[in-house]
DNA sequence: TCTAAAATTAGATCTATTCTAAAAACCGTG
DNA sequence: CACGGTTTTTAGAATAGATCTAATTTTAGA
């Protein structure tokens, strides 16, 4: 978490970036609003929202979408994910968890630069109890 | 395009049904709402969403979220996505395109049931000249 | 044709996100 | 260590996307 050229430093960037660091779900912005205001009670939604588009654009988070909500994704690492249809939970799996995913040249389009894979099911919490 | 159970119906999903499954791209929710008001000019956005939503839960459309935009996705085989970096454009991958993909027992979430990749990179149209 | 159930509509409402302009904070430099 | 230019924060307004509401209209079966 470095500091970027012409950026500065705030407060609020830095707290903002700790819970990121510290979460373990995927938070919404609104959970990270509400968050970093039990620190920092000044804290506004549009600095949040800065922050996070800030992080995003440098590539230290990540935006999934999931059960109707915009959530945000600290970990950097290559990774995939796994969604409880019942519940809309998201769960980091592992890259190596998944083998290495083989694709045919795809007319066209030479550069693919990165995948992930989506997989969908029922987590732990979610099955039935037969 | 089967008549469920207790629905009815009428003009307007059955022109909101005959968009989707002519539409190549993944359009927005406002992309129906305009293309439906042009043949029919009284269609209600709340109509398109409910439909959308019924189509939703009934399995006949996906939602996806790339580039910032919910979008819908009247391909109801299974199949990937490739979006492209610079323009956002979604293009459909053909499941044979890509190879199975294997991934290790998850403790805990026996349950996967599909799963689907998203490939990125730059699209055809998006290629650096160099 | 009649009728009950379901759908449509316009507009209000709600939620999420961005915009705005003024005040405050950051930090390199003198 | 104060100065000053630039950046950031802030509260609230504005915008966009989606849902809700209550009244009217339509559907489809008898």
């Amino acid at each position: 978490m470095t500091r970027a050229r012409g950026l500065k430093m705030t407060p609020q960037r830095r707290l903002i970036v700790e819970y990121l660091r510290g979460a373990v779900n995927h938070p919404t912005a609104d959970e990270v609003f509400s968050a970093v205001n039990e620190q920092l009670p000044i804290t506004s939604r549009a600095t949040v929202y800065n922050t996070l588009n800030w992080l995003k654009a440098a590539g230290m988070i990540r935006e999934v979408f999931e059960a109707g909500n915009v959530r945000f994704d600290p970990n950097t690492t290559n990774h995939h994910h796994f969604v409880c249809r019942a519940c809309g939970r998201i769960d980091d799996v592992d890259f190596d968890s998944v083998g290495d995913v083989a694709f045919c040249a795809l007319p066209g389009r030479q550069e693919i630069e990165s995948y992930d894979v989506t997989l969908r099911g029922l987590c732990a919490a979610c099955q039935p109890v037969a």
